[in-house]
DNA sequence: TAGGCCATCTGGTCCT
DNA sequence: AGGACCAGATGGCCTA
């Protein structure tokens, strides 16, 4: 975490309680960051054989084993299956062995459509700033999806705060002038919050800027 | 041991 | 009809 911070010099990359540090900043890798627990060995079946659903075969499609694999009388939601003892096929009126072939494609597709998740997971995790280090636990989740968020909000405000900079440099051009559409996608009342109060330190020149203690304003910076 | 996180199965719903 | 998406349920693994 406190890698983001130093991007940003701001908390924008923060997390809300709960999945701040404690949610995967421990140090400690959780039987290897990519290892064989994010690599589906057992997941939740208790019977699924863990072997067949390695990590090569996950979203290239290659599901070749799956027919067989995990629909063994034991497996968590099999256990659902058996006990309702009906599914769509059933509904329509199939023979039990087509039942449960189709339901065994259908396990197939959604454990396909998850890794697919995961890998789009993964390649979110890959390009936020935190410690990508082995020892670092892999973000989770939520984790990820909200350090994105903030991620993008800084990025955003970084940019706005640079393009008024290079209208506070050339003086010639009126302040106020809105940004052309094309250049703010967040449109004219942007999403992230911020004012336009001017600093209380530096009121002659910083009514141009957002009312945040800006890095990039040298009046800022010189001021005590 | 409790709680968090995750993978998987499942049935329902919507879309093509 | 078949596929995609979703949410609930279940159970395993890991950490505090």
């Amino acid at each position: 975490m406190a890698e983001l911070k130093s991007l940003g010099g701001e908390a924008y990359l923060a997390l809300p309680p709960g999945y701040g540090p404690s949610a995967f900043a421990y140090g400690a890798v959780r039987g290897g960051a990519e290892g064989p627990r994010g690599a589906y060995a057992g997941g939740g079946g208790a019977d699924f054989h863990p072997g067949a659903l390695g990590k090569s075969a996950e979203s290239s499609g290659e599901q070749s084993g799956d027919e067989e694999d995990g629909f063994e009388a034991g497996v968590k939601g099999g256990a659902a299956f058996e006990r309702e003892g009906k599914l769509k096929g059933g509904a329509l009126g199939k023979k039990p062995k087509e039942q449960r072939s189709l339901r065994l494609s259908i396990n197939a597709r959604e454990r396909r459509r998850m890794h697919d998740l995961n890998d789009a997971l993964d390649g979110l995790r890959s390009v936020i700033p935190y410690a990508h280090s082995p020892s670092v636990r892999k973000l989770s989740k939520i984790a990820t999806l909200l350090l994105a968020k903030n991620y993008i909000l800084m990025q955003a405000q970084a940019l706005e705060e640079m393009r008024r900079l290079v209208a506070y440099l050339n003086q010639g051009q009126t302040l106020s002038t809105p940004l052309p559409a094309t250049l703010n996608p967040f449109g004219q009342s942007a999403v992230y919050p911020f004012g336009g109060a001017a600093l209380p330190g530096c009121p002659e020149k910083c009514t141009a800027f957002t009312g945040a203690a800006s890095a990039l304003c040298k009046h800022c910076n010189d001021k005590p």
